[in-house]
RNA sequence: GCCCGGAUGGCGAAACAGGUAGACGCAAGGGACUUAAAAUCCCUCGACCACAAGUCGUGCCGGUUCGAUUCCGGCUCCGGGCACCA
């Protein structure tokens, strides 16, 4: 054994053994229970960011520990791989998208397996593969001819300068990014999935998944939005009715306007003969089609000149044009109710609309409509033959009147829409459509995919290469052998990665899967960011039933448990030039000025020694400048110093600030545990322990060592709070070493203890560990199979426990007391503890609250 | 605007089922060792108070409880998502 620890050479020695041994490739095996652990896979943007580090290395550690509890583990890595971002650095460095990609992944590769993780790299792929993305297409095709896929208009940002589809990222301030022109909504032919076919399911089946965090299914069901209402006619004077769709039909006697989208048919007939509502409809239509633009944006509307028959009391109402109605989400119409809902309400002030009130409280308060909508539920007022019904009553009331009146009808509507896959980008998967003049769209048959998409190309941005070549567009029609056209738009890159974790299974099958998929499927462990809580997350659920449904997978649901882990952040420091414009600096080319405290204070750049101004604590980004390097800390630390610290900083699910001193600690915490080790080892053979034979203070630490197996193994095991394991190893560590007792009991303790240290830190510290338990001597290595430690319960057993004493709530002193201890006997003695019976003195003491194992209240 | 989270010392955090708030680590201060530096080791470290005794203290306001960082109601600020970033 080396007398320093040096990473370098263990992390090196340690991982060529596991590759020489493949210790981790792994197959379908019937004797052992199955484990699937899987990380989202990562987009290859060039280099690994501490992010990725903190995602794989929870997925590690869960693996590894996994693997020691005696399952059959497995952990595939791939590579989310189209996508935007390789055709902006393609039009930036003028490279091929896909020779820009496949550099990436190259090099990230390299970085991913310094790191030392535990992946079956035998399982690794692209999802620009063509071997990949053709079952995507042929799965594609098969859902459309089951009807589950069709095609319909809808809404993209328009560059009307580029002549080109923006997406929402590209769309800044209501511009486009790169002409700068006001973007348009504009409506063109997308293919859709059906999601809303399986948002019943989608819902209820968020009740069977224990392992998933509440604040996701909480998302995901409000997202689904599932609500009861009823669909509403209104006719118009002179014009097509109205359908309106709402939750409240008990509001409906207080209707006074209705709100139509600009891309309404009325709108659009009224708009012939009015130029100015004409040109408030195309005011209406620039703006991007992002919700949070839409609901953010000024409220704002105008007169059609046109009025809706109210169905029950025939009343007039006028219809508006409101710029927050949509065309395409429900029926591009909304009845209001000023009285009874907010946004109504702000816009009949505006406009100075009728305000009616025709709800009051169940408690029967008054209500002050000159202030705000009242919009809790209540009883019906000011509602004819309504009057005094309550929610309920009025709602059944109301629907069967207008469904028997042919007026309106009782509807579930769900507030998600069906799913467009449709892009109109370059660097994706084809969709595999032929469209024919006489036949109309088909897909592409079986034997003729892939559809391939040609990756030599000159990419400029502005069209896409498959756009633009008429060759590469032009075939024949599968039906009638004329002459027709592909589809050149390109599939949404969320469709790759709704199913990429079931290919893992299944590497060369020749479907999307075959039946290894059923082996290891559902994942049993799923780890990424809380931002791909809704989206991702759901397409991925969406998936996995069609995926069931076509009889490819036997489960309901792809993963029994997720685990969303925070972001990785830290200090941003700046100058700022004269006209406001901010020049970051990266952390590392800073120092910061500290008070006498050691509180941050200032800072100033390393340069030039001047002080630059301190921005806040922020997610690593490019655009902070504030990304700290992966491959530097590895090479200045080693790997498990860089693991352990991303363990440590924080649990999983909260952001973690990166700071090098915590770095530094964590390095320091590894060499003291190898030059303890090293100490141990250098003094010789040890021989068996005698566990029925030890003096109290080797009970103390065996019991320290065994509590502390416990805590690990809960922690790492079940509570995935990494860093209150690793905290509790170090307390041990504490122990340890003011533990000087070189009798051969002592040092038969010592190796116990030892080898425990190095197989609890073994998931978190695989390189380290692996050197350790070469050195103490142990003849097999540390990865065939070496199981988790399990505490001794024997070594567990307290004579004693501490027990608080408090007086009327507060803290006054602690007791020692017998483990089996009589309540009356912990009674009397917390009352003679002279710190606490001087705060009885003179006080009469009204009752003794005695909790077991925890407390005593006194209240007096 | 809507939905979902978070807030505890100088800093990252811990307190696992409502029961001793601040484990563990970082930073800082003091000391030992050393020619010196690095490394290492020891001590102090929430606020008020000269010390002790004690009082206060988990973003803010209120409530439930013998007892609240933890549960409930109302806010503030910060973060994530909002359907074409991934």
């Amino acid at each position: 054994m080396q007398e320093h620890y040096d990473p370098r050479s263990i992390e090196q020695g340690a991982q060529a053994y596991w590759n020489k041994h493949r210790a981790f490739e792994v197959k379908e095996d019937p004797g052992k229970p199955k484990y699937f652990c899987l990380s989202m896979l990562p987009y290859p943007s060039g280099a690994l960011h501490m992010g990725h580090v903190r995602n794989y290395t929870i997925s590690d550690v869960i693996s590894r520990h996994k693997r020691m509890t005696g399952h059959n583990v497995l952990q595939p890595m791939g590579w989310d791989a189209f996508g935007l971002p390789a055709e902006n650095a393609a039009i930036k460095h003028q490279v091929p998208p896909a020779a820009w990609t496949y550099q990436n992944i190259a090099h990230m590769k390299t970085q991913f397996q310094s790191l030392g993780y535990a992946i079956d790299w035998t399982r690794e792929f692209a999802t620009c593969s063509p071997d990949y993305y053709r079952w995507e297409q042929l799965f594609f095709t098969r859902l459309f001819n089951k009807g589950i896929v069709y095609r319909k208009n809808s809404v993209v940002n328009w560059d009307p300068v580029d002549e080109t589809v923006l997406a929402n990222e590209q769309v800044i301030d209501g511009r486009g990014w790169r002409s700068g022109a006001l973007v348009e909504r504009r409506e063109i032919p997308q293919w859709f999935f059906r999601i809303t076919s399986y948002a019943e399911e989608l819902l209820r089946e968020l009740d069977n998944l224990p392992g998933w965090p509440d604040a996701v299914k909480t998302m995901q069901r409000n997202w689904i939005g599932r609500s009861e209402g009823v669909d509403i006619q209104f006719s118009v004077d002179g014009d097509d009715p109205i359908t309106v769709y709402t939750t409240r039909p008990d509001t409906l006697m207080g209707v006074t306007f209705l709100s139509i989208a600009a891309e309404h048919p009325l709108a659009i007939r009224a708009s012939l003969n009015n130029a100015e509502l004409a040109a408030f409809c195309v005011e209406c239509k620039n703006v991007g089609v992002a919700e949070a633009t839409i609901e953010t944006q000024e409220k704002r509307g105008m007169v059609t000149g046109l009025f809706a028959v109210h169905p029950i009391t025939h009343a007039r109402v006028p219809i508006y044009v409101a710029n927050f109605v949509l065309m395409g989400y429900g029926t591009g119409a909304v009845m209001a109710v000023p009285g009874h809902d907010q946004r109504d309400w702000d816009f009949a002030v505006k406009y100075q609309l009728p305000i009616k009130q025709v709800i009051r409280p169940l408690d029967g308060e008054d209500v002050d409509l000159s202030v705000a909508a009242y919009t809790a539920q209540g009883l019906c007022i000011n509602s004819g033959a309504y009057d005094g019904m309550n929610f309920e009553q009025a709602f059944n009331a109301l629907a069967d009147r207008l469904s028997k009146a042919g007026q309106g009808k009782r509807r579930v509507n769900y507030r998600l829409r069906d799913w467009g896959v449709s892009r109109q980008r370059y660097w994706g998967c084809p969709i595999p459509i032929i469209y024919c003049a006489t036949c109309g769209a088909l897909p592409v048959p079986e034997d003729q995919l892939p559809v391939i998409l040609p990756e030599d190309v000159a990419f400029t941005g502005v069209k896409s290469p498959i756009k633009s070549d008429p060759e590469w567009r032009s075939t024949t029609c599968p039906k009638c052998g004329g002459a027709a056209e592909r589809e050149t738009d390109t599939f949404d890159t969320f469709m790759e990665s709704s199913w990429y974790y079931a290919r893992y299974t299944s590497p060369g099958a020749k479907d999307l899967v075959d039946e290894r998929a059923n082996y290891w499927l559902p994942v049993d462990q799923y780890i990424g960011g809380i931002e791909h809580a809704i989206l991702h997350l759901l397409y991925f659920r969406l998936f996995h039933k069609l995926m069931r449904d076509a009889g490819l997978v036997h489960s309901d649901e792809p993963a029994t448990n997720l685990l969303c882990q925070g972001m990785v952040i830290a200090d941003t420091f700046y100058r700022e030039a004269d006209n406001g414009t901010k020049f970051w600096f990266n952390p590392a080319d800073v120092e910061t000025v500290l008070d006498e405290r050691g509180k941050m204070v200032g800072a100033r750049l390393i340069e030039d020694g001047q002080s630059v101004s301190i921005g806040g604590t922020e997610k690593m980004a490019k655009s902070k400048n504030n990304g700290v390097d992966p491959q530097a800390m590895i090479e200045k630390y080693g790997a498990d110093t860089v693991r352990l610290f991303s363990m440590f900083a924080a649990p999983p699910e909260l952001s973690l600030e990166w700071s090098e001193s915590g770095v530094e600690g964590m390095s320091r915490f590894l060499r003291r545990l190898w030059r303890e080790v090293h100490a141990h080892v250098h003094k010789g053979a040890v021989g068996a322990l005698d566990k029925s034979n030890l003096t109290a203070e080797q009970k103390a630490v065996r019991r320290k060592l065994h509590e502390t197996i416990q805590k690990v193994g809960n922690d790492i095991g079940h509570r995935h709070t990494f860093n209150t394991a690793i905290a509790a190893v170090m307390e041990l560590m504490n122990t340890l070493t003011k533990f000087n007792d070189d009798s051969a009991q002592g040092r038969s303790l010592m190796q116990e203890a030892w080898s425990a240290v190095a197989l609890l830190l073994n998931p978190i510290t695989p390189h380290t560990s692996h050197a350790l338990w070469q050195a103490l001597g142990h003849a097999e290595t540390l990865i065939e199979d070496v199981g988790f430690p399990v505490a001794d319960a024997d070594a567990l057993v307290r004579d004693t426990i501490t027990l608080a004493v408090q007086v009327s709530g507060k803290l006054r002193g602690t007791i020692e007391v017998s483990a089996h201890a009589e309540k009356t006997a912990v009674e009397q003695q917390a009352l003679a503890e002279p710190s606490v019976a001087k705060f009885l003195e003179g006080q009469s003491i009204r009752r003794i609250i005695v909790v077991p194992g925890k407390i005593v209240n006194i209240l007096v």
